[in-house]
DNA sequence: GAGTGGTCTAGACCACGCA
DNA sequence: GCGTGGTCTAGACCACTCT
């Protein structure tokens, strides 16, 4: 599938050195890097060398750079990661905060297709997170959510669950959700769509299956949600 | 709402210099631009600066860059547009290329959401283009297309339509679409859905609501698609 | 071989945050 | 005033394309 280059950049091979040290927990969320002429300095290679490969990471969120103050690991914080992978909104773009509703947790063999879904090995175990959603103290979001257990050990018995989750993920974990790929569908609400949102069996509702994925390319969580699409939308810009 | 920086790099107003210039349409899509050497001499500034410029336009998909060949003014091709601003997919990923069925124009006066979504004057004129597109032969996407008159006169004689109105806009008149803004809501299907997607009535829908940005920030389209969701999923990744 | 973009370096100076 | 990131320059060399 990807192209073998033959030909490997410098900037590409201290890129790699970076992310790997990033990805073993080499400083923690928040904490700050080594300056950009310190790290070049240690790495062997010009600041502007070290400069694109820095940038690179910023651009892709892994760290945050601030003028007068240095390079730091980028933290899922509630109000960066909010609006970054949570695209419910009213009608017209004022962005929303869910709150918690209920919540369960349990660990169990994985199925088939979670496997399949995530990547894992025929005897993986998962913990399997379900949990309701509010928004302006109105149920609207069911999700089930399933993590690979030795990814995530003990998560279950970290309830009630913080209301973001990747915030748990990076500070509990160690694990940085970098991208997401979801899939939209219409489907019709379910007898437990009614119980568990209060909206009628048969009313239009949005179905996001979403798979997110971690530093290295790991597939860590997938995530299935049910969403009352009475006065919500999901807003995306695509560049 | 905009910071006012109060210091305005150097990249940033050769940036500014070249973009208008492409806007004014100074070079016709496929087009080379001159080399960054001859474009950084006539500009007054280093290489190492118009590179950066270059590269930043390269990143938003308005110019390309092909080593040993030249810098060109991206074209909108079918192939390059097709699956960058259409998103339906089979469950799974598979890539759909839709073709036309049936279309429809009009010219008429803007209506006053349309003035709204658009930022119109209050004596626009709009066109009104309406189609249902098939998916692998089959009726699967009703769309409703509003554009400005004034940016696109003549198009409504221009039927049939190509499939991918992208392309035509930027051939035809000068409009290169960067972005669109998309809010997606699950709705139940109409009797007009059902004559014309051949779905039955209160079937799931996907519906699309979408602004695309031109160059120069301009709301140059308003969108609204009905897709039947049997079958069909919006597949995006968020980064 | 000539011309293009792509990489890499070394060094200067600017803007910002903080003590 | 010092240390940080941000900008800008000048020049060298590499990789790719085409003639």
């Amino acid at each position: 599938m990807s192209e073998t280059p033959g030909y490997r950049p410098l900037y590409r091979q201290v890129y790699d050195i970076v992310i790997r040290r990033v990805a073993e927990g080499a400083w923690r969320p928040g904490e700050a890097l080594p300056s950009e002429q310190n790290l070049a300095r240690e790495l062997g290679v010009s600041q502007g060398t070290m400069r694109k490969v820095l940038d690179a990471l910023t651009a892709e969120k892994v760290l945050e750079r601030r003028q007068g103050k240095g390079t730091f690991i980028a933290e899922s914080t509630q109000e960066r990661t909010q609006f970054r992978f949570f695209r419910l909104a009213r009608p017209g773009g004022k962005r929303l905060t869910p709150s918690l509703g209920t919540e369960s947790a349990r660990v169990r063999a994985a199925r088939a297709s979670e496997r399949t879904r995530l990547e894992l090995d025929r005897d993986a175990r998962v913990v399997e997170l379900s949990r309701v959603r509010l928004i302006e103290g109105v149920p609207a979001i069911r999700e089930l959510i399933i993590l690979p257990a030795a990814i995530f050990p003990g998560i279950e018995k970290q309830m009630p669950l913080p209301n973001s989750l990747y915030t748990l993920y990076q500070s509990g974990f160690g694990v940085t959700i970098v991208a997401t790929h979801e899939e939209l569908s219409a489907q019709l609400a379910t007898d437990e769509d009614h119980e568990e949102l209060g909206i009628s069996t048969g009313a239009p509702i949005l179905v996001i299956d979403r798979i997110a994925v971690g530093l290295t390319d790991r597939k860590v969580e997938w995530r299935l949600s049910r969403v009352s699409s009475e006065n919500l939308v999901y807003a995306v810009t695509l560049t």
